[in-house]
DNA sequence: CGGCATCCCGCTAGATACTG
DNA sequence: CAGTATCTAGCGGGATGCCG
């Protein structure tokens, strides 16, 4: 009992060193997938991505937008006409995890229905009727 | 059918028309992701994933566990032996949406230096000091 | 047209304490 | 060992209004 003890397997998945974090924090936001998504067909306008983007606020499509390229996701450009107009593009990068999106995408599609029901039969399983085994 | 007007007014389209918050709406939480990875090498129990997932708290793992579980994500086995054992582990659904993840992961890692590059010359770039062109 | 500032609220998740 | 309950802070994000 010196030496060996019982924690085998415990691999920690550190915060700090975990890539899936990493790739959260870059997609967490509400918004941020599907202006990744808006963008991801070309150059789109602001007022573009607002009126395509259902439900998304002025405040929250400059937020997410301003982040996004921070992080070297769009590319900012503006063009100096007198109404202003200004275009974002996806970067490479971007485009990249467009497509890993898609696949995300692609999963819930297949198992939507499979989740869904889950998520009925765990509800109907948990009612506080007491309908624990069956009617 | 005369009467269809149900005032839907919810012009938030339920996320139904959009699969990309599907998906995200079940990985968004803080620890889901972590979970999934720590219980991808097979059966874990409770205080393994406890101790696997560093800063996690019991509450969080205990509701992200109901919540994967509802989701049909993991199954959860209670061994009614004289210290509790519960033991869970990753639906073939979760599994195929941790492969998923593991691109995203494969992206992350890929580019985490181009992004906490972009992200240093944004802020860089930004600075209230102004140093806008170069020194 | 594109964007920022302010106020405000609800939800997520952290700390802590108790239980079967 | 494996949870549950409560209380609270912090933050994301919605609504609104003003500016280049």
């Amino acid at each position: 009992m010196s030496q060996r003890n019982t924690r085998v397997t415990v691999q920690v998945v550190n915060a700090d060193a975990c890539p899936v974090r990493e790739v959260l924090d870059r997609v967490s936001g509400k918004w941020s997938v599907q202006i990744l998504v808006a963008a991801a067909h070309g150059p789109i306008r602001f007022t573009e991505l607002e009126r395509s983007i259902e439900g998304i606020s002025r405040r929250m499509l400059t937020l997410t937008l301003r982040n996004l390229e921070r992080d070297g996701l769009i590319t900012r450009t503006v063009h100096p006409t007198v109404p202003p107009k200004v275009e974002y593009e996806l970067t490479p990068v971007a485009r990249e995890l467009h497509e890993t999106l898609q696949r995300l995408t692609n999963w819930a599609e297949r198992n939507r229905v499979y989740i869904a029901e889950s998520r009925a039969a765990y509800d109907e399983e948990h009612r506080p009727d007491g309908a624990g085994a069956d009617a």
